[in-house]
DNA sequence: TGTACATCAGTGAACGCGCGTTCACTGATGTAC
DNA sequence: TGTACATCAGTGAACGCGCGTTCACTGATGTAC
């Protein structure tokens, strides 16, 4: 089976940097082995190191493969919608999705990567990988926010982003109780006012006083 | 040296949690050794299981410790002031200010716990302990509240803690660039709009307009 | 208060295990002619 | 296009190491009389 060509090679490379990116926001960095990143690739463990330098190498190439992931998310729905409010909020509602709590490993690598880049030593690659990412996707947002001038917009921009992590953070971390929901919907409701909250699985009857929401 | 007498035991014991609580918080339960913890306390790896059924038992009561800190020094703070803004603003300041990003050991315990939190199945020990505290945090925070009704003081609180967290999770994660500190500055100027933000080393003179905001 | 002995807090060696990394080896791929 | 050989992607055993946990042992503490 060794000396695959060059392609496959390539190609094993890609498997391993995607599995690292969704392991590795999963479970973090500590804890996943070489030998679950090489497996999910279909690879023994010993061929690692022809593709990577270290496992803490690899943690700056996933991290920023995760970010490119998002980015490339966040475009489109940005792209898809007419006007700047739209596209705060269709950001802002995936972000607060309630399956976003579960969607740990295609998820927002800004929440679940922070606590393990913030231990790594200030040079290690995974903290630029990770620097990069983030400016990206405030920028994204930075873009979208109303505000008087670019300032303006950035600021909210952190805000908004801080509100969105956070909650999620907490959602995530106390996932199975009433409280986890809670917090989503208390950031949504400040992030968006004004906006009917649908995200409940079965939300009660409403008397209809406007008009129905969903198609 | 061995065989302590019983005071000596419990005060090891207290040494231990109190270790754990902040070694936890700076690197996380799987970051630190059970030697660790016990040569923090003088004492050697295996004498721990004297004190504590597993390491997994010990998170528990270690995460329990560092909330009660947190809602000791939240109530202190709160009983210092005289008015609810002036409680809120103090816990919104604490919170946001240049010192925390370093302050990990002793800070809150729901931004540097909150990832291995949720990554601990859900019957795990430090969950329960985790939203037990976030709960009184929480508590304390919605007491202190503007709003109609209790609801609204709660979802007030919930919205704000997410901002809170966010923004400090954020600005460890981003430490040593610029954008760590323009994180927190966005977060305070967002709870607290219109309160002067003095925190950055060295404020520019600016020209009074009102009056002096320092004695 | 004083003596005799059981208790048990802490020690340090040892356990099995999984980790990141190295390396001799294999045999299909890629290349030179 | 076909042959001969060098390259090198992947294998799997092995390395040293640190981990959580166990356990026989020690000797001061705590207790019974």
């Amino acid at each position: 089976m060794p000396r695959v060509s060059r392609a496959e090679a390539e190609s094993h490379r890609e498997q391993i940097t995607d599995a690292s990116a969704r392991l590795f926001r999963e479970r973090g960095v500590k804890g996943v082995s070489v030998a679950d990143l090489m497996g999910a690739a279909g690879l023994t463990h010993g061929g690692f190191y022809g593709h990577f330098e270290s496992k803490d190498a690899l943690a700056g190439v996933a991290v920023a493969r995760a970010f490119e992931q998002s980015v490339e998310k966040w475009r489109k729905r940005v792209a898809a919608k007419p006007d700047d409010a739209a596209r705060r909020a269709v950001l802002v509602e995936h972000f607060l999705a309630t399956q976003s709590i579960r969607n740990v490993g295609l998820g927002c690598p800004t929440v679940s990567l922070a606590t393990d880049v913030s231990r790594e030593p200030v040079g290690a690659p995974i903290r630029t990988a990770y620097l990069d990412g983030l400016d990206a996707l405030v920028q994204i947002l930075s873009e979208v926010e109303p505000g008087p001038d670019a300032a303006a917009r950035r600021a909210a921009a952190l805000a908004d982003y801080a509100t969105m992590v956070g909650a999620l953070l907490l959602a995530r971390a106390t996932e199975g109780a009433p409280l986890s929901h809670e917090l989503l919907a208390a950031a949504r409701a400040r992030l968006l006012p004004g906006v009917p909250q649908a995200t409940p699985p079965a939300p009660a009857p409403a008397p209809a006083r406007h008009k129905s929401k969903e198609a």
